[in-house]
DNA sequence: TCTGCATTTTTGTCATACCAAATCGGAACG
DNA sequence: CGTTCCGATTTGGTATGACAAAAATGCAGA
C-alpha cells in the first residue's frame, strides 16, 4: 500500500520542474491566468534541455494546474473545484469500462443524493428553496420535450447540491451528469417518463418543504432507482 | 462549460497513441501487468518519433492506464477503483491548497459517512457488524498508544465503507485517510482524545446495533464534528 | 486609433547521440 | 540440474540541433 510511493527511488529530471512551477503556482509567484515562460527560457534558466520542459509542463497539464492547449502558451489555471473535476474525467470514464462500473457509479449517486435530500429537507433556506421551486416548475413545462425536460431535470438535481454550499459539491454534479449523460441520452424517450420524473421531482420537493427528511429521501431513491431501470436497459448489466 | 472540449481544434501528434493504446488496454489486447512495447518499436511501428511515443506513454501514465517507474517498461495498469483514485490524488491536494479547502472535503466527508452509517444501520448483515465489533475492540485497545489507535480509528471508519459493497467506497475512504493524515498527525495526541474518539465509535457502533439510523447519523456527526475542531487547529481556517 | 500584413517567436515534431540502468544470456559454480 | 554471477545488449532518460507551422509581435497604412 504505502511501498506504492516508496519505491519511487530514482526521479526524474521533469519531477523538479513539476515540482518547482508546482509551489510557485500554488504560493501565487505565478498568477492565475499568467502563461509560464517560453520553453526555451525555463531551459536556459533550469540548464535542463527542452525534452525534460516539455515533460514538465505536460506533467503540469495532466495534474491541472495549467492548461495546455495544443500551440499556446500554458497558462496557470484558476484552481478551483471545477478544474480538479474535470482533471478527473478521463479516469472515471475508464471507471465506467470495468464490469458494473456504472452501476457503483449510479448507486454512489444514490447514496449522495439521499444524503442531500435529507440535508435540504433539514436546512435548506429560503433562497434555495425558491430555487427549487422554480426549476420543478421549468421542468413540468419542459414535459414532452425531450431535449429540455433532461436540461430541467439536470437543474432540479443541481439545487440540491448547492444547498449545503460547499463548493465542493456542484462540480461534483457536473461530473455526474458529463459522465453519465451519455447514457442517459440513450434511454428511451417517452413522455410517460417525462410524466413519472415530473411527478417524483415534485413529491421530493413537497418533501423538503415539509422537512421530511425520511420522505425525501425515500421519494429520491424511489425516483434515482427508477431512473436506474431506465438507464441499465442500455447495457447488459445485472 | 462544454467549449472547453470543444477549443480542442488541433491535435497532438500523441493523442492518436494515446487513443490507439487506450482501446487496445481496455478491450484486452494489451493485457493487465504486459508492459507496453519498446519506445524503439512503437515508433518505428506508427512511423513517429521518439518525442511522440514518450508524450504518449507519459499521458497514459497520468491517465491511470500504464504504471510507468522511471527506467522500467510502463506496464498496463489494473483496471481498479484505487487506480483512479490514486492519479486523482495530484489534483486534491491542490483542492487542499484553496481557502477553505480543508474544510470543504471535511464536511463532504461528513456528509458521507452520515450517509453510511444510516445505510449500515440499516442494512450492516452480521458480517460487517461482527467486523466492526473486532475494529472497536482493537481501538480500545490501542487507547492512550497514540500511533496504534490512530490505525485502529482508521480501520474502524473503513468497516463503514466497506458495508455497501460498492468497490467504489473503500478507495474513497483510503484517499480520505491520505490526504487528511498529515493534518491528522499532526493533531495535539493526548489520551484524553482517545477516550472521547473511543465512546464516540461506541456509540455509533451501538446505534448501528439498534438499527435507529438518526441516532447512528447524530453520534456520527458528533464524532467527526468533535475531529474536526481538533484538526482546525493546525489552520488558521474560522 | 484601428486594421492588415510582414516579421519574429514559439511550439510541435523529427532525427541523432550518449549515458546509465535494466534486462538478458551464458559461463562458472555448487 | 539448478543457482549465482558477470558481461553484453537493450532500453529508458536526457541533450542537442533542426525545421515547419502556427501564434505573437510590431509596424505601416487607413
Amino acid at each position: 500500500m504505502t511501498e506504492a510511493r516508496i519505491r519511487n527511488a530514482r526521479t526524474r529530471a521533469a519531477d523538479n520542474l513539476v515540482s518547482i512551477y508546482e509551489r510557485q503556482i500554488i504560493d501565487g509567484t505565478l498568477a492565475v491566468g499568467e502563461p509560464l515562460p517560453p520553453e526555451r527560457e525555463i531551459m536556459q534558466f533550469f540548464g535542463v534541455s527542452r525534452t525534460v520542459v516539455r515533460e514538465a509542463v505536460q506533467a503540469l497539464s495532466a495534474k491541472g494546474l495549467v492548461e495546455a492547449r495544443p500551440r499556446f502558451r500554458p497558462v496557470v489555471r484558476t484552481p478551483g473545484y471545477d478544474a480538479a473535476i474535470e482533471a478527473v474525467g478521463s479516469v472515471v470514464n475508464r471507471l465506467l469500462t470495468v464490469p458494473g462500473g456504472v452501476r457503483n457509479l449510479f448507486e454512489l449517486r444514490i447514496m449522495m443524493e439521499a444524503a442531500l435530500v435529507r440535508d435540504a429537507a433539514l436546512h435548506a433556506d429560503k433562497i434555495h428553496v425558491a430555487r427549487m421551486k422554480q426549476a420543478l416548475a421549468d421542468n413540468e413545462a419542459a414535459i414532452s420535450d425531450s431535449q429540455r425536460f433532461f436540461d430541467t431535470d439536470i437543474a432540479f438535481h443541481r439545487v440540491l447540491y448547492e444547498v449545503p454550499d460547499n463548493p465542493v459539491l456542484p462540480p461534483i454534479h457536473q461530473a455526474y451528469t458529463d459522465w453519465l449523460s451519455s447514457h442517459w441520452k440513450r434511454m428511451p424517450r417517452d413522455p410517460e417518463h417525462d410524466h413519472v420524473n415530473y411527478r417524483a421531482h415534485s413529491r421530493i420537493f413537497e418533501s423538503i418543504l415539509f422537512r421530511d427528511p425520511d420522505a425525501a429521501e425515500l421519494a429520491l431513491r424511489d425516483h434515482l432507482d427508477y431512473a436506474w431501470n431506465q438507464v441499465r436497459q442500455t447495457f447488459a448489466e445485472p
